[in-house]
RNA sequence: GGGCGUUUAGCUCAGGGGGAGAGCACUACCUUGACACGGUAGGGGUCACAAGUUCAAAUCUUGUAACGCCCACCA
């Protein structure tokens, strides 16, 4: 067997096949701008990439992600929109600066030794060496994104779209610079924004530590602290109590002397304290805990800092300065044990922030830092989701958003980082002048002193955030660029859950603030892309898929529909290769069907599709309603529900059923004008179901378009008009869906019978079916394509016909279908058979008499539920007596 | 702590108030001129559990359990 399967020819290989396609197409111009044509000519149908880093290669999340994407622009291109895919990448700020740092550091460099402009040009080097890879694996894809306009958020164009940003919100109040508490990662040295901050738990300690009374109290001494991080005590400015608190009203306003420090710091009474956890005393370190810093402001405390950047411990604190954090926390508890303060130690399990990029323990770490005002903005941005100008797909991420916004603070976007957008903020340091500018000063404009420019840079997302108008000329022209006039606001945005807030958010913030329009209609949230062990793919489990391997194992077309047909209105999918595969399978699949038309086409001449037969009219009707599912599901972005449309109407449908049908209509014999009708028909089908399938598998259906004779819509599919479904209407035709399925159920009776017994296919059988008065002609009208999908011997139908000897039946809906077995088979096994199916029926049979003898289901249910169940009852039955009659003849 | 998602065939998952579905895997047969990346025919499920609503629940409600995600973060 195996050798036989080594004869045959290779397999096909799809990824070989797809590079020369994308050329074609890119050539023509269809990955610009594209114009419109027909009833949507003057509609445009933007899309804007979420812009993957420059450090980025493609995984499984952009696989899909783009997927969408491409499938969207493809369809609305198709249906003459003008259409518009703006690719583009993000300069992002800590991960490139990490990887650059590191791959300096692999030939001996520091950042700091060359300076920031050198560090700066290397970052571009390495952009320029690095930067496109993700570009080029995009395109590998198939994706029809506007290579020839590429962007970048630190493009001239885009930069100055930055600062004028920030210097309109300078000037109107939205940014400011404040002295708070930030995330702050001693190992990137630069403050991160809070949900950049990643939380994980840990296992730590509640250290109880005394605190002597400068005067003893009532007898009491000492007050004890339960901290987790001890080390920030030499931070400490007071020890707070719950006001509601009894046990320490009298202590309210008394001293302690902190200990190794020796500071005086006073007890206070905040609401802020929880009287049941802990001892229910605090100690306060507004320099290190934003709660802290919260009371400490309330209540007019010190704000000692006692880290530097790199979180060791700074001047004036003895033997401690010098000690990184880890290490102060031993010597403060080793300290405070010496001098018999330690009162004990309990286990105690907390959450830690993170960084998201390096992942160190993160210090809440009092710095300027610049900030973003987000009441006003984030207001008109809960307003548009709110009432649905913007809509999210599927629905539920609506409230996902607006709980987002509803608890946003104000947002840090200073960055101790050089690579980024330098924040255009300009000092004079002679007479105190600052002002925020687009294009820079040098000299300032009160004192002709030379200035300088702030020397941070900004968030990453501050500049994301305007992607998708500052991608448009925006800078440049406003409102009035062309680009924006004619494809802003965009129609769909495809992302990953995890970056609603960060990005999605924040881009319809800015939008609303900077252009007073929303920036997209509809929001799609696509499922997250888990191992095939369900959990995140990552590194260090092992469990990543390479969306380039893929696509060199089953080629683009494969990955891309195996894809979406996982998308389910789920938040996560689990990778499943089988689908993949099947796919893969699939696009096989459509290339032989193809095949078979094309060398079954002598003697074509172009012309109308013409439902002639009843299989025609069947597969016509079929097929418009597929264009309806399809669309339907598209207009709700149901990726699974669109392509397993497709699948089951091309392979169980097309394939299974209509060509087998067609082949007795095209053969040497064949009535010349039948065969040109099915030869048009077949054609049609075929060119409706690639125009539908292209915007999923581009590859494959261009390819086939490519190899048609008579090409009906130009050059390229790409370009063809989507399918649509009133243009179709017209063929919906229950009564040959309902004539052709009676045929299935006769032609898979026959071989169901045969292949029970054990029969050949090649041994032709006779066949007699008994049908129902209205059905019989319309059985004998398509006896030939029974006898011949049946390999049927001689076929005879009637509504009176008897059972021939040696027969075996199959029941269907108003059907009995004998399959002349004489001489082959033993029929004990029959009657086996049949009783099995007896005892089925007749529990069935009970189970709906039941129903329908119930007097509130008769009552109640809607009547025509009723009259299904009766109907249905009365066939059952039928069929029950039926197989009774059938055993006693074998009996 | 709050919110959300998932639980259906051996596996991965669709579906969804009125006779349980797909792909893969499995079994049998088949190399027929589109396709073995294939064809035909099969086997396989108390739809997590419990209450409730209903004439009718896999489907709706509530609760429980398990798994997972997001947000908050009391030292």
């Amino acid at each position: 067997m195996a050798d036989k399967q080594a004869d045959t020819k290779p397999a096909y290989d799809f990824a070989a096949h797809e590079r020369p396609l994308f050329e074609a197409w890119k050539n023509a111009g269809y990955f610009q701008r594209t114009p419109g044509f027909g009833k949507h000519a003057n509609d445009s149908y933007t899309i804007v990439i979420p812009p993957p880093n420059i450090t980025g290669v493609l995984h499984m999340g952009h696989a899909l992600n783009d997927t969408i994407q491409d499938a969207c622009i493809r369809r609305a291109r198709m249906q003459g929109y003008q259409t518009r895919w703006i690719l583009g990448t993000d300069h992002a700020g800590i991960a490139t600066q990490t990887k650059v740092d590191k791959h300096l550091a692999d030939q001996g460099i520091n950042r700091r030794e060359i300076g920031r402009e050198a560090f700066i040009e290397a970052c571009q080097e390495w952009r320029r060496e690095y930067g496109t890879t993700i570009v080029n694996q995009i395109a590998t894809m198939g994706c029809s994104c506007d290579y020839d306009d590429e962007q970048f958020t630190m493009s001239p164009e885009f930069s100055k779209a930055v600062r004028k940003v920030f210097a309109d919100w300078y000037h109107d109040g939205i940014v400011y610079r404040g002295k708070r508490i930030v995330n702050w990662c001693p190992n990137c040295t630069t403050a991160i924004a809070d949900d950049e901050a990643e939380y994980e738990d840990e296992k730590g300690h509640l250290w109880h530590l005394r605190y002597p009374l400068v005067e003893p109290v009532d007898g009491i001494e000492y007050i004890v602290v339960a901290t987790t991080r001890p080390e920030t005590m030499l931070g400490d400015t007071g020890v707070a109590v719950s006001p509601q608190d009894e046990r320490y009203k009298n202590l309210v306003g008394k001293k302690v002397m902190l200990p190794i420090v020796n500071r005086e710091i006073p007890v206070f009474a905040d609401f802020y304290v929880d009287k049941e956890f802990g001892t229910g005393c605090v100690k306060v370190t507004p320099a290190h805990d934003p709660n802290d810093f919260a009371m400490g402001e309330r209540n007019g405390l010190e704000k000692v800092n006692i880290f530097d950047e790199t979180a060791h411990v700074v001047e004036g604190f003895g033997k401690f300065t010098g000690m990184s954090r880890w290490e102060a926390r031993e010597a403060v508890v080793a300290e405070f044990e010496a001098l018999g303060l330690l009162d004990h130690i309990e286990d105690h399990d907390h959450s830690v922030m993170h960084c998201y990029r390096c992942h160190n323990t993160l210090e809440p770490w009092l710095s300027e830092q610049w900030f973003v005002a987000v009441e006003e903005l984030k207001k008109k941005a809960f307003e548009v989701v709110e009432n649905d100008t913007i809509k999210f797909y599927p629905e539920r991420w609506k409230q996902v958003y607006l709980d987002w916004l509803a608890n946003l603070k104000d947002w840090c976007i200073s960055r101790q980082l050089w690579w980024g957008h330098r924040i255009p903020m300009y000092y004079c340091d002679e007479c105190g002048w600052q002002d925020a500018s687009v294009d820079g000063i040098d000299t300032c404009p009160t004192c002709g002193a030379a200035t300088r420019q702030d020397e941070d840079v900004l968030d990453t997302w501050f500049s994301s955030q305007l992607w998708p108008f500052a991608t448009q000329q925006w800078a440049e022209l406003g409102m009035d660029a062309p680009d924006l006039a004619a494809h802003y606001p965009t129609q769909v945005l495809s992302t990953a859950r995890d970056i609603m807030g960060l990005w999605v958010a924040r881009m319809v913030m800015s939008s609303l603030y900077c252009t007073g329009e929303i920036p997209f209609q509809d929001v799609i949230i696509h499922p997250t892309v888990m191992g095939a062990d369900g959990k995140p793919m990552s590194k260090s489990r092992g469990n990543g898929v390479d969306p380039v391997k893929l696509m060199q194992d089953y080629g683009a077309d494969g990955m891309r529909f195996g894809l979406l047909m996982q998308v389910t209105g789920a938040q996560a999918m689990r990778f499943d290769y089988q689908k993949i595969e099947s796919s893969r399978n699939f696009a096989n699949k459509i290339r032989n069907a193809a095949r078979f038309v094309m060398m079954n086409l002598e003697g074509f001449e172009p012309g109308e599709p013409d439902p002639v037969t009843p299989a025609d009219k069947w597969i016509f009707s079929r097929l418009a309603g597929l264009v309806a599912a399809v669309d339907a599901a598209y207009a709700r972005y149901e990726f699974g529900e669109i392509t397993r449309n497709l699948y089951s109407f091309f392979w169980n449908e097309f394939c299974d059923w209509y060509i087998e049908f067609s082949k007795s209509r095209l053969g040497a014999g064949a009535d010349a004008a039948d065969r040109l009708a099915c030869q048009r028909n077949l054609v049609y089908v075929l060119d409706v179901a690639l125009r539908l399938l292209h915007p999923i598998m581009p590859f494959i259906t261009e390819e086939i378009y490519q190899e048609l004779p008579v090409k009906a819509h130009g050059e390229l599919l790409i370009g063809a008009p989507w399918p649509e479904a009133d243009d179709l209407a017209a063929f919906v035709d229950a009564d040959a869906e309902r004539a052709i399925q009676m045929v299935c159920e006769v032609v898979s009776a026959i071989r169901s019978s045969r292949s029970r017994y054990g029969i050949s296919p090649k041994t032709a059988l006779p066949v007699v079916v008994k049908a129902e008065e209205a059905d019989v002609a319309l059985l004998q009208a398509q006896a030939g394509l029974i006898s011949s999908l049946g390999n049927v011997g001689e076929l005879s139908i009637a509504v009176d016909a008897v059972k021939p000897a040696e027969s075996s039946v199959v029941l269907a809906a108003g059907l009995e279908v004998y399959t002349c077995l004489a001489g082959h088979v033993d029929f004990g096994a029959e009657k086996a058979r049949l009783e099995k199916e007896q005892v089925k029926l007749a529990a069935d049979v009970a189970k709906l008499e039941k129903k329908l003898s119930n007097p509130g289901f008769l009552a109640k249910a809607a009547a025509e539920i009723v009259e299904k169940d009766k109907a249905k009852l009365a066939e059952m039955s039928d069929k029950l007596a039926r197989i009774e009659v059938q055993l006693a003849e074998l009996a």
